[in-house]
DNA sequence: TCTGGGGTCCTAGGACCC
DNA sequence: TCTGGGGTCCTAGGACCC
C-alpha cells in the first residue's frame, strides 16, 4: 500500500487584478474589472496621475476575465458580458488584460515555488500542484514558506490546500481564498466537504451539476450516497463511476511535472457579425492571418501538426468544427491556410458568422520523420 | 445590448486492416 | 438466412477548465 501522498493545490488571489494593482497602487481597495475586448488603457494626466476608464464607458463585445474582491462584491465576476457588468458596477474601473505582466509574474510565483518544492504540475497561468510527499518539513510550515516565498517574489498572495491527492487539494485551495491555507485529511471528508455544493468538484460543470439536481443531488453528501449503479446509469460508465469516487474524495491522478502541447489554435469573435459572402474579404484576411498566427505559434513552440481544423460560430451561437488531417506535419502558413480552407468549403455558409478559428493538432516536433512501415515477414494471416 | 480565447479529454460512428 | 473480433485512425461535437 502506497504511504499516503501530501499535495498541494496554489491558486494565485484574483491574479490578473492583483498584477494589475501592483502597477496602478493607486487603484487598491476600489471595484476593477479586468477584459473587455478593447478596454482603454489608463491615461496620463498633465499632473502625472493617472485617469482610468469606467466600466459604464464601454461598448462592444467580450466578457470580463477577472474582477478585484471590491468588484465582486458588487456581483461582478469572471466571465460575465461586459456590458452586463456595467449595468451592476457603472463606476468600477475597467483596465484591458496585460498578458505580457501575467505570464513575468506567473514565472516568479512558479520559480519561487520550484526552489522550495521542485515537483509541479503547471495549470495554466495562476495555479499548480504541487507534490510534496518528498519534500521535508511539517505541512502547515512549509504552507506558509510557499505562501511566503510567492510574496518575496512577486508581491502577491496566494491560497494553498493541502491534503492527500489533487481532487481535494482544489477543493481546499477554495476554502479560505484570498491568503488562506487549508489542510485536510481523508477522516475530514464528511464534516469539510460533503457539505459543499456538487459543483465545487473539479470535473463537475454546468451540465453535470443542474442534472444532478435534477435527480435532487446537490450537496457533495447527497453524491456520496447515491447508488454508483444509478449514478452509472444516468452519467454513462466511466462519468458515473468517477462522480462516485470524487464524492468520497478518491483520486490516484499523479502530479504530471512535464507534459507536451497537442494542440495549439487562434481565434477571434468579431466586432460585429460578418456576412460570408457579403463580407468574404474581409473574413479571407481574418481567416489568412488567422493561419499566420497559428504557424508563428507553431515556429515559437518548434512543432509541427498534421491535422488541421477550422472553427465557427454562427450569430446563433450555434459552434461546428471541420478537420482534415494531411499525409505529412506542417508548419507552414500558406499550407495551413489551404487545408483550412478546404475545411471550410464543407461547412454551411447561410447565416452570419460571430467567430472564426484555426487549429492545428497532432503536434509533432519536425525532425521526428514517421518510421518507415515495418516488414511484413514473419506476420501470421489471420482469418 | 447576453455569452473571450486557449486548451484537454471523452464519446461515438465509420473506414480500414488483420 | 447468414454474416467474428479486435485494433487504430479519422472526424465531429460537447463538457469542462483556466
Amino acid at each position: 500500500m502506497m504511504p499516503e501522498r501530501r499535495i498541494a493545490h496554489l491558486d494565485m488571489d484574483a491574479f490578473y487584478a492583483s498584477v494589475e494593482l501592483l502597477k496602478y497602487p493607486e487603484l487598491r481597495g476600489q471595484p476593477v474589472a479586468i477584459g473587455g475586448r478593447r478596454a482603454q488603457q489608463a491615461e496620463i494626466l498633465p499632473d502625472g496621475s493617472r485617469r482610468f476608464a469606467r466600466l459604464r464607458d464601454y461598448v462592444g463585445r467580450g466578457v470580463l476575465t477577472t474582477a478585484t474582491y471590491e468588484a465582486r462584491a458588487l456581483g461582478v465576476h469572471s466571465g460575465m458580458g461586459t456590458m452586463a457588468a456595467a449595468r451592476l458596477a457603472p463606476d468600477a474601473i475597467l483596465l484591458p488584460v496585460d498578458f505580457d505582466a501575467y505570464r513575468h509574474y506567473s514565472r516568479l510565483f512558479k520559480a519561487a515555488v520550484a526552489a522550495i518544492a521542485p515537483q509541479i504540475e503547471d495549470r495554466g497561468i495562476d495555479e499548480i500542484y504541487i507534490d510534496l510527499t518528498e519534500v521535508p518539513g511539517e505541512t502547515l510550515e512549509l504552507a506558509r514558506r510557499i505562501k511566503q516565498a510567492v510574496k518575496d517574489a512577486t508581491g502577491l498572495s496566494c491560497s494553498i490546500g493541502i491534503t492527500p491527492n489533487k481532487l481535494l487539494s482544489k477543493i481546499c485551495s477554495d476554502l479560505q481564498k484570498p491568503d488562506g491555507i487549508t489542510l485536510l485529511g481523508m477522516g475530514d471528508i464528511p464534516a469539510r466537504i460533503w457539505p459543499l455544493p456538487v459543483r465545487k468538484i473539479n470535473g463537475i460543470g454546468p451540465k453535470a451539476s443542474e442534472k444532478l439536481a435534477g435527480l435532487g443531488i446537490t450537496t457533495i453528501a447527497e453524491l456520496a450516497a447515491a447508488d454508483p449503479e444509478f449514478l452509472q446509469l444516468q452519467f454513462g460508465r466511466s462519468y458515473g463511476a468517477w462522480l462516485h469516487e470524487a464524492a468520497h474524495g478518491i483520486d490516484d491522478r499523479p502530479v504530471v511535472t512535464r507534459s507536451e502541447p497537442k494542440s495549439i489554435s487562434r481565434e477571434t469573435t468579431f466586432e460585429t457579425d460578418l456576412h460570408p459572402r457579403k463580407d468574404r474579404n474581409q473574413l479571407g484576411e481574418i481567416f489568412t492571418a488567422l493561419c499566420q498566427r497559428v504557424a508563428g505559434d507553431l515556429a515559437r513552440k518548434g512543432v509541427v501538426g498534421r491535422t488541421i481544423g477550422i472553427k465557427l460560430r454562427y450569430d446563433d451561437f450555434q459552434t461546428v468544427t471541420r478537420d482534415v488531417t494531411l499525409p505529412a506535419a506542417t508548419g507552414d502558413a500558406t499550407a495551413i491556410r489551404r487545408a483550412a480552407g478546404e475545411c471550410l468549403r464543407r461547412v454551411p455558409l447561410d447565416k452570419k458568422l460571430r467567430l472564426l478559428g484555426v487549429r492545428v493538432s497532432g503536434l509533432q516536433k519536425p525532425e521526428a520523420i514517421p518510421a518507415v512501415a515495418e516488414s511484413t515477414q514473419g506476420e501470421l494471416p489471420l482469418e
